[in-house]
DNA sequence: TACATACAC
DNA sequence: GATGGTGTATGTA
């Protein structure tokens, strides 16, 4: 086990980048960070969950320890063959970048802490945020101010910002506005999104549009007028939706909306309604003004956007101008590169805390750096790792939008305070097994592999599955399966948390590709006792 | 196929 | 007092 000193010494870097604040997200720029780093450490340590994150860095560190004793054994002969080859590479995804395609994502500010903050006029100007004192989900651009995010527990954020105002989650009300927003997008072109994140492909030009069909009217807080507005607004929106959305490159006929004084005046005799309007340009900036303004109008909620020549770049540019702002790298190599050089690698998707401290132990922070190295990155990493690399480094990424595939897995997980007995265990593992076999059917589904997933009270987690040769899908079947698994878990370590998972089904038609159902329960008298007691039978 | 890790949201 | 839940991908054995 550790001492003490090495614990607070040889780790205290590591630990405050693991546990301290992360402040890589809109509106937590220029904070005190040092203090807020002091109040999460003294809230945090000691605790079996800190013990648990010393645990996993060190894992870390091997890692990485791992990597530069293999850099060191690298020859200058080795790095050379490997920078041709990399970059022969390179150069055949240079010759197929595509920069013909118009990437949006639209991002919802701060989403659930909006929603809140819109039904409950009370919270306004307050620092709230949106989960419980075990876990936040989000928080208001106000409580970021204090260090407060989301994936903080609520009681560590309580001590950040004393006055903090926690609400609990409401998804069905997110799902609510999330289909609203999507609405607002459905006209627009080809989308796919993810709960209120939404990627959209502007597809067709629509420069021939009559203004009248991109003329949209202000709500005011007059409430019947209100409501006539919001009748027509959505009459342009059915409208809209029976026609592909167009635009091309062309200047704006109008400024951005939000601004009054540059909202156009024009009375509209013919409609009776004599109130602001706004005319929407046909560039793609000026398309992603009108979906923010529709989405806005919509639900009084804000988004911002980000529109670039692929999915990697567009969902970067969505947080650079947060809150209700948005940004455009032109579909040029130019612009595309002069944006990538001092990107910090951490902004991209799919580059998380783990990558972001080994590529930083090889001295990469930002995307030109990960050019710099790539030949090195080829001799270290796996292919599909250093592909994917290059690939940021270039600046390349998607230029479609995938539909959403056939789901893969399905799973129920839960966390307990304490389960002292096993046969309390068993009987929780059952009422998973039946919501997953609820959800099983929901969607006409079965699977073959069941997972069952454990974590003890000092949060060490361990997965044990079984294939079964046919499908199963009811609560008897799975949990037969889980039972068995759980059982043997139980019976040598005392564990207290299960989970289950099936995969692979070979049905047609309503079929499921897998499914995971999953449990976890925690104990917090247990394990080492029930460990002892196993072995002085 | 089994298990662990990393990541996103 | 207290550190989540769901889903995907990947590496390795």
């Amino acid at each position: 086990m550790d001492s003490t000193k090495e614990t607070s010494n040889t780790y205290k870097e590591d630990l405050l980048l693991r546990m301290g604040l992360n402040d890589n997200k809109a509106g937590m720029e220029g904070l005190d960070k040092e203090k807020i780093n002091k109040i999460i450490m003294g809230a945090t340590k000691g605790s079996r969950f800190y013990g648990n994150e010393l645990k996993k860095e060190k894992q870390v560190n091997q890692r990485i320890e791992n990597m530069m004793q293999q850099k060191a054994r690298i020859t200058s002969q080795q790095l050379r063959e490997a920078q041709l080859q990399v970059d022969r590479f390179a150069m055949e995804l240079e010759h197929c970048r595509d920069l013909s395609n118009t990437i949006v994502h639209v991002d919802m500010d701060a989403f659930y802490a909006a929603v809140e903050m819109r039904d409950n006029p009370e919270l306004k100007d307050k620092p709230i945020a949106v989960g419980s004192m075990s876990m936040l989900s989000t928080s208001n651009y106000h409580a970021r101010r204090f260090g407060v995010r989301a994936a903080m527990p609520g009681f560590i954020a309580k001590r950040l910002c004393p006055h903090l105002i926690i609400v609990p989650l409401n998804f069905d009300k997110y799902r609510v506005v999330s289909k609203q927003v999507g609405i607002c997008l459905a006209p627009t072109s080809i989308c796919s999104w993810v709960s209120c994140r939404i990627r959209s492909q502007l597809q067709m030009p629509r420069q021939d549009w009559p203004e009248e069909r991109r003329r949209y009217f202000i709500k005011t807080g007059n409430s019947k007028t209100t409501s006539e507005l919001t009748t027509y607004l959505t009459s342009i929106e059915y409208e809209l939706s029976a026609s592909p959305l167009l635009f091309e490159d062309s200047p704006p006929d109008l400024q951005p909306p939000g601004n009054p004084s540059q909202v156009n005046c024009k009375e509209q005799n013919k409609l009776q309604i004599p109130q602001k309007s706004v005319v929407f340009g046909t560039s793609a900036e000026e398309v992603v003004k009108e979906i923010r303004f529709r989405i806005e109008q919509k639900t009084t909620l804000t988004a911002s956007a980000g529109i670039a020549p692929n999915t990697m770049l567009a969902k970067v540019c969505s947080d650079k101008n947060k809150p209700n702002g948005q940004y455009q790298i032109l579909p040029s190599r130019q612009a595309v590169m002069e944006f990538i050089k001092d990107l910090p690698i951490r902004k991209i998707s799919g580059i998380g805390k783990v990558t972001e401290k080994m590529l930083k132990a090889l001295g990469i922070i930002t995307c030109a750096e990960l050019y710099q190295q790539r030949a090195l990155l080829s001799l270290l990493f796996s292919e599909t790792s250093w592909h994917y690399f290059l690939h940021i480094s270039l600046g390349l990424g998607s230029t479609h939008l995938a539909r959403d595939g056939e789901r893969k897995s399905m799973s129920v997980e839960r966390t307990f305070n304490e389960i002292n007995k096993a046969e309390d265990q068993y009987s929780l593992c059952q009422e998973l097994c039946s919501e997953i076999a609820q959800d099983l059917q929901k969607e006409g589904l079965k699977g073959r592999t069941v997972t069952v997933k454990l974590k003890n009270v000092n949060f060490e987690v361990k997965t044990r599955a079984s294939t079964v040769s046919s499908v199963v899908s009811t609560e008897e079947e799975i949990f037969a399966i889980a039972k068995e698994l759980l059982r043997t878990e139980i019976d040598v370590f005392g564990y207290l948390v299960f989970l289950v998972k099936q995969t692979k089904n070979t049905n047609k038609g309503a079929s499921l590709a897998s499914y995971r159902l999953g449990t976890k329960l925690c104990q917090p008298l247990g394990v080492q006792e029930r460990r002892l007691i196993k072995i002085s039978v």
